[in-house]
RNA sequence: GCUGAAGUGGUGGAAUUGGUAGACACGUUGGACUUAAAAUCCAAUGGACAUUAGUCCGUGCGGGUUCAAGUCCCGCCUUCAGUACCA
C-alpha cells in the first residue's frame, strides 16, 4: 500500500490540522474588516497573561467556546470580531527580573510565542493583526492618554458625569466652590472666587488635584521595608510577608488613586441593562456595598466636637443608648477623660498591634471601653455615655456608630456584656433574648413623635426633623473606595507626569506620548526605598525638549524629575477591549468610524475571579469614556458568561511515621543523653523518609479495632502487627543502641499518615504509580523504596484539585494535540460539561470524542476513497440532518455546547447505520460541526465540493472555504411523524409502550390501548378510575 | 452569618412548558478479528429479587401539590465560590 492511499483512508489529523492551520493564516480567513454591509457581531475573550509555564488544558476552555461562537456567528453571515492579545505587564515577569537579571521585556516575548504557539495549535479563528500587547508601548501609549484625560477631569453630581477640569475653574473664577456639588476629597475648604483668584498657582493646583478623577493622596498601605515593596492583605501572613517572612509596617504614602467612588451609583444602576451572569451582577453589586440612611450629627458634652454617624435605621434613634468609636477615630484622645485615660489607652495600642485579618477573623470575643465622655440626643437631650470598640471600623462610614442595642445584634450584644441599658422602642417585641432586626415589621414605640408608625414612615420623619434641627440629613453611603492607581514596580505602564518646582504633579502633553519604560541596572527598590525606577539614570523630562533626558540635567526650571511608580495590572486592561476595535491606529485611541462599526462587545467569555477587579474598573473607565464621549456605550459588554474552571486530579505518595512516649514511672530515670537521644528519634522517625506505602495499605493500615472481636478482626489486627514490624524494625534497633529499651514506647495505634503531591504523568487512569521511572527521572525519589500491594502495584490516592504546576498535576494540550489532534481536544473541551460548571479533566475519556472523529471520517471515506454521491436523500437521512441542525442551532444559541457534541455523535451513528451517501446530507453536515472541529470539517467539505481527496494547497485561488457557508436551515417538515410510540402508565409508572397515529383522537386512543391485551393484564381485572390521555405525549391509566 | 451556584449510575454528564429517568461518552465485563498487541466491530452494564415473564426500589433528606415530580411548593442537610463585625 502506498503511503497516498493511506493518507485518504485515514483520518490523519496531524497532517490535516497542520495544514489548514497555514492555509487560513495565508488567506488571512478570519480577518475582520472595519466596513462591512454584514451585520457586527464582537466576541471577544479575557485576554491572558503570558505566563512562564504556558498553557494547560483548561486555559482554551473559554476560548474554544469563543471560537465555537464566533464561527457559527460567520456561518450566519456575521461579520465577527475576534481578537486576542495579552496581559503582558505584570508580576511574575518582574520577579524573574529580579533574580536572574534577565529583562522583562524578553521573558515576556518568549512566554508570547510559546502562548502564540500553543494557541494556534488549537485552531482558534483569531483575527491576529489585531492582537495588543499592554506592555507593548504602541499600546500603553493610549493606556497614559486616558491617565491624562482621567486628570484633566472632575465628577459632576449635577450633570451626574464627567466633565472637563476647565468647567470647574470657571466655576471658582466666577462663585467660588460652595455650590459646586462633585467627588471631591472630604477635607476641600471653601472658598470664593476672590480666594480662588488670589490663591498662588500651587494652592490652585492643590485644590483642583482633590477635585480631577485621578489624584495624589496620602493613602495608608502595608509597606514591607525588607522587600521595598507594598503587599495587599493576602499576601501578609501573622504580620509578616509571605515571601520571606520580613516585617509590614502600616505606612502613609502618596499615591496615584482614581475616583471610582464618583461613579458609585452609576456602576450599580448599570447592572440592570446588561446580561451578565446573577452571580457576578451580585457581587459587583456587593462591592459597591449601597447602603441608605442617615447621617446623624451628635453634640459632645464639654466639647466643641461633634460625632458624625451614618445609620441605615434612623427611624430607631429613639433606641440609641449609647455610641461607639473606632479605637482609630481622631476625637478618641480628645475626648477621653483623664480617668479613662489608661484604659483607653492600653485598649487603643492593644488594637493597632492586632492585623486587620485577626481582627476580623474575631468576632465572637467583644471588647471595648468607656471614655468617660457623653454625646447628647439629638431629641432627648439625654445624656449618651461614648464607648470605643473594635468591631467598629475606621475604614467604613465615619468610623463611629449610635448604638440601639434593641435593632442591631452587635449592639445587643454589646450592650449585654458591659451592663448598658437596652432601651425598648418597638411595639409588641420581645428584646429580653436578642435584638428585632426585621425592618417590614417594625411599629415604633416609646418614641416621641414617630410613635406607631412603620419603618419607612418613622425613617421620613427622623429625616425631617433632623434636618429641622441642623443635626443630620439623609444620606446614601457607599463601601466602593477610590481606586489606589500607583505601584512600587517595575514592569508596568510608567506615569506621563513630571513634578515641577512645588513637587505638584502635571501631564506631559499627549502629543508626546508614550512615555516609555526607562533601562534600569536592577528590577529592585533603590536603598533609599524608591521604586525601581528610581535606579534610572535617564528619567527626567526636559520641558523645552519635550523629551526623557539625564537625571543629572534636573534643574527644576525646565528639567525636572519624572514619577517613579508604575501603573497597575488593571490599567492596560480597562480599555482593550476597544482598542481592538482599531488597534494600529497612532493618531487616536481609535477611530470614529470603528467604534461607531462595531460599538460594544456582544460576547465577552472569561473567568469569574475578575468579577470585581477588572470587571468593574473597565465597566468605570468605559462610563468616563462615554461621559468624554469617546464611546457610545456606557457599558463596554452586552453579554457576559464566566467559564468554569478545568480542574486536574492530583495523584498522592504516602508515607507514615511513627509517635514515641516516654515510659511513665517513679522507677524510670532519663538522662541528659537520653532525653537527647529520644528527641533524635522523634525527629528521625515521626515522617519515615524516603519509604513511600500503596494507598491500599494505607487504607489497611488505618484500619483500626480497639477491641478486635469477630475472627476478621483479629486477622486484620493480626497482618497490620507485621506489617508495622518491618516498619518498626530499624527503630527497635536504635532504641537498643541508646540503651533506651524499656523507657520509650512507640504508639502504632495512632500513627502519623502524610501525603505529597506526586507528578500526574507518572499514574495511569487504574491510579497505579510507574515508580521505577519515578525514581529514574526524579531526583526527590532517587532513593525511595516503594512499599507496594498484593499485585506488586503502587497505587495512588487521587484528588480532584485546581490544576496547577506546584500540585504536579497538570495536563499540557500540546501532547493532546499530537496524539489525538485539535479538533478531538475542542471537542472535549466542551464534552466535558456545561460550560459554566467546574469540572474535572480526564484525558481518559477524550477517545470516546477521537473516536467520534475517525467515524464520521469513514462516513465520508472507505478503502475506496471518497464514498460521497448525488443520490436522492432518504427520509431518514432527511430526519436525521435537520433534527441535528435544529439541536445544535438551539445549544449554540444556549450556549450548551456538551450537548451539541452528543447531538452530532448520535448524527454520524445514525448516517452511518443508514449508510448514507447522499452529498445533500453529508456537506451541510460538516457546515455544522465546523464550528467545534474546524480542521476536519474544512477538509472533508473540500472533498466533497471536489469530489475527490485534495489538500488544501491543491485548491484553486478563488477557492473560498467553510468558514462563510451559510448555516444550514432548518425545515420542521422532515420531522412530522405520523405516529408516536406512546408510554402507557399505570398509576404514573410506565408499563409498556404502544405505537399509534399522532391523528387518532383521544377516545380513540384510550379504545385502543384498553382494547390491548398488557393493559387487562396490568389491571388484572380492575376497572380503571380514570384514563388520562394527552395526545403526542402520554396514556396514564389510574385504578 | 449573608449572597450566588450546585447535589442524578463506578465516572463526566443528558432529560423542552411537570409526561418513557440515566441520552451521549468514559470505565468495566464478555465475545469477534489478530501469531500477538494496537485499532476496529458486536453484546451487556443504576440497585435488589427472579430460569423466563416480570416485580420492587431509585435523581441529597423529610413533607406536600398532581392522574403524573429530577423538574413545582414548604422545611432541612451537604458541597463549592464570593463576601464579611458594613452600622
Amino acid at each position: 500500500m502506498t503511503k497516498g492511499v493511506y493518507k485518504i483512508m485515514n483520518y490523519n489529523f496531524n497532517e490535516i490540522e497542520a495544514k489548514w492551520q497555514k492555509y487560513w493564516a495565508d488567506n488571512k480567513t478570519f480577518k475582520a474588516k472595519n466596513q462591512s454591509d454584514k451585520p457586527k457581531y464582537y466576541v471577544l475573550d479575557m485576554f491572558p497573561y503570558p505566563s512562564g509555564a504556558g498553557l494547560h488544558v483548561g486555559h482554551p476552555l473559554g476560548y474554544i467556546a469563543s471560537d465555537i461562537y464566533a464561527r457559527y456567528k460567520r456561518h450566519k453571515g456575521f461579520n465577527v470580531l475576534h481578537p486576542q492579545g495579552y496581559d503582558s505587564f505584570g508580576l511574575p515577569a518582574e520577579q524573574y527580573a529580579i533574580q536572574t537579571g534577565q529583562h522583562p521585556a524578553i521573558t515576556t516575548k518568549e512566554n508570547i510565542a510559546t502562548y502564540r504557539r500553543q494557541l494556534d495549535q488549537i485552531g482558534f479563528s483569531f483575527d491576529w493583526s489585531r492582537e495588543v500587547r499592554t506592555s507593548d508601548p504602541k499600546y500603553y501609549k493610549w493606556t497614559q492618554w486616558i491617565f491624562i484625560q482621567l486628570f484633566n477631569s472632575w465628577f459632576n453630581y449635577n450633570t451626574n458625569k464627567a466633565e472637563n477640569i476647565s468647567v470647574l475653574i470657571d466655576v471658582f473664577n466666577n462663585e467660588g466652590n460652595a455650590n459646586v456639588n462633585a467627588a471631591c476629597d472630604d477635607d476641600v475648604e471653601i472658598f470664593s472666587a476672590n480666594n480662588w483668584k488670589n490663591f498662588s498657582k500651587a494652592k490652585q493646583q492643590q485644590i483642583l488635584l482633590q477635585y480631577r478623577l485621578t489624584y495624589l493622596a496620602e493613602t495608608e498601605v502595608n509597606w514591607c521595608p525588607a522587600l521595598g515593596t507594598v503587599l495587599a492583605n493576602d499576601e501578609i501572613v501573622n504580620g509578616v510577608s509571605e515571601r520571606g517572612g520580613h516585617p509590614v509596617v502600616r505606612k502613609k504614602m502618596t499615591q496615584w488613586s482614581m475616583r471610582i467612588s464618583a461613579y458609585a451609583e452609576r456602576l450599580l444602576q448599570g447592572l440592570d441593562t446588561v446580561d451578565w451572569t446573577d452571580s457576578l451582577k451580585e457581587s459587583q453589586r456587593n462591592w459597591i456595598g449601597k447602603s441608605v440612611g442617615a447621617s446623624v450629627t451628635f453634640n459632645v458634652n464639654d466639647h466643641e466636637e461633634t460625632i458624625e454617624v451614618f445609620t441605615t435605621r434612623p427611624d430607631t434613634i429613639f433606641g440609641v443608648s449609647f455610641m461607639t468609636l473606632a479605637p482609630e477615630h481622631e476625637l478618641v484622645s480628645k475626648i477621653t477623660t483623664p480617668e479613662q485615660k489608661a484604659a483607653v489607652d492600653a485598649y487603643v495600642e492593644a488594637t493597632a498591634k492586632r492585623s486587620e485579618r485577626d481582627r476580623m477573623a474575631d468576632v465572637k470575643t467583644i471588647s471595648g471601653v468607656f471614655t468617660g465622655a457623653y454625646a447628647e440626643h439629638p431629641f432627648t437631650k439625654k445624656q449618651i455615655p461614648i464607648w470605643i470598640g473594635d468591631y467598629v471600623l475606621a475604614s467604613y462610614g465615619t468610623g463611629a456608630v449610635m448604638a440601639v442595642p434593641c435593632g442591631d445584634q452587635r449592639d445587643y450584644d454589646f450592650a449585654k456584656h458591659f451592663g448598658i441599658e437596652i432601651l425598648n422602642i418597638f411595639e409588641g417585641v420581645d428584646i429580653s433574648e436578642q435584638a428585632f432586626a426585621d425592618k417590614d415589621k417594625t411599629i415604633i414605640a416609646n418614641s416621641d413623635f414617630i410613635n406607631g408608625m412603620n419603618y419607612k414612615k418613622a425613617t421620613k420623619r427622623v429625616i425631617y426633623e433632623l434636618e429641622q434641627i441642623g443635626q443630620g440629613e439623609g444620606k446614601t453611603n457607599y463601601r466602593l473606595r477610590d481606586a489606589v492607581f500607583s505601584r512600587q514596580r517595575y514592569w508596568g505602564e510608567p506615569f506621563p507626569v513630571y513634578y515641577d518646582e512645588n513637587g505638584l504633579p502635571q501631564m506631559i502633553d499627549a502629543k508626546y506620548l508614550p512615555i516609555e519604560l526607562p533601562e534600569v541596572e536592577k528590577y529592585l527598590p533603590t536603598e533609599t526605598g524608591e521604586p525601581p525606577l528610581g535606579n534610572a539614570t535617564k528619567w527626567a523630562w526636559d520641558t523645552e525638549k519635550n523629551e526623557v533626558v539625564e537625571n543629572e540635567k534636573i534643574d527644576n526650571k525646565t528639567v525636572f524629575p519624572l514619577e517613579l511608580n508604575t501603573m497597575p495590572g488593571w490599567a492596560g486592561s480597562s480599555q482593550y477591549f476597544n482598542r481592538y476595535m482599531d488597534p494600529n491606529n497612532d493618531e487616536a485611541i481609535f477611530s470614529k468610524q470603528a467604534i461607531d462599526y462595531w460599538q460594544q462587545v456582544d460576547l465577552y467569555i472569561g473567568g469569574s475571579e475578575h468579577a470585581t477587579g477588572h470587571l468593574l474598573y473597565s465597566r468605570f473607565w468605559q462610563k468616563f469614556m462615554f461621559d468624554k464621549g469617546y464611546v457610545n456605550h456606557d457599558e463596554f459588554a452586552k453579554k457576559l458568561i464566566n467559564q468554569g474552571m478545568i480542574l486536574g486530579e492530583s495523584a498522592f505518595v504516602h508515607r507514615i511515621g511513627f509517635n514515641f512516649g516516654k515510659t511513665v514511672g517513679s522507677k524510670v530515670d532519663f538522662s541528659k543523653d537520653d532525653l537527647k537521644n529520644i528527641q533524635y528519634l522523634r525527629d528521625k522517625y515521626s515522617i519515615i523518609k524516603n519509604v513511600y506505602i500503596s494507598n491500599d495499605v494505607i487504607i489497611y493500615l488505618r484500619k483500626t479495632f480497639n477491641k478486635p472481636e469477630s475472627e476478621s478482626e483479629i486477622e486484620h489486627m493480626n497482618l497490620r502487627k507485621s506489617l508495622i514490624s518491618y516498619f518498626l524494625k530499624p527503630i527497635e534497633e536504635e532504641i537498643l543502641k541508646f540503651n533506651l529499651e524499656g523507657k520509650v514506647m512507640v504508639n502504632t495505634m495512632m500513627m502519623n499518615y502524610f501525603k505529597t503531591h506526586v507528578p500526574v504523568k507518572y499514574v495511569n487512569t487504574k491510579n497505579e504509580l510507574n515508580w521505577e521511572k519515578l525514581r529514574q527521572e526524579d531526583k526527590q525519589y532517587k532513593n525511595a523504596e516503594f512499599i507496594t500491594n498484593k499485585e506488586n502495584k503502587y497505587i495512588c490516592k487521587r484528588d480532584v484539585e485546581k490544576m496547577s504546576k506546584s500540585k504536579y498535576n497538570v495536563v499540557n494540550p500540546d501532547q493532546i494535540c499530537v496524539d489525538y489532534g485539535a479538533d478531538s481536544l475542542r471537542l472535549y473541551e466542551m464534552f466535558l460539561g456545561p460550560l459554566e460548571q467546574y469540572k474535572p479533566w480526564n484525558t481518559a475519556g477524550i477517545t470516546g470524542v477521537h473516536g467520534f472523529l475517525k467515524k464520521l471520517w469513514k462516513l465520508y471515506f472507505d478503502d475506496n476513497g471518497l464514498k460521497v454521491t448525488n443520490t436522492e436523500p432518504t427520509k431518514d437521512n432527511l430526519k436525521t440532518l435537520h433534527k441535528t441542525i435544529k439541536k445544535v442551532e438551539e445549544d449554540i444559541e444556549n450556549f450548551s455546547f456538551n450537548t451539541s457534541v452528543s447531538t452530532f455523535m448520535i448524527a454520524v451513528n445514525e448516517l452511518l447505520a443508514q449508510k448514507c451517501t447522499s452529498k445533500a446530507i453529508l456537506q451541510p453536515l460538516l457546515v455544522l460541526i465546523s464550528p467545534y472541529a474546524p480542521h476536519v470539517a474544512e477538509q472533508l467539505y473540500a472533498c466533497v465540493e471536489f469530489g475527490k481527496y485534495i489538500q488544501p494547497d491543491e485548491l484553486p485561488n478563488d477557492y473560498k472555504g467553510i468558514s462563510e457557508v451559510a448555516f444550514p436551515k432548518f425545515d420542521e417538515s422532515y420531522l412530522v411523524e405520523s405516529s408516536k410510540n406512546y408510554p402507557i402508565s399505570f398509576n404514573g409508572k410506565m408499563r409498556f409502550t404502544m405505537e399509534l397515529p399522532l391523528d387518532m383522537s383521544k377516545e380513540d386512543i384510550e379504545k385502543a390501548v384498553m382494547a390491548h391485551e398488557k393493559t387487562q393484564e396490568q389491571l388484572a381485572g380492575r376497572t380503571p378510575k380514570k384514563v388520562i390521555v394527552v395526545p403526542g405525549k402520554i396514556v396514564n391509566i389510574v385504578g
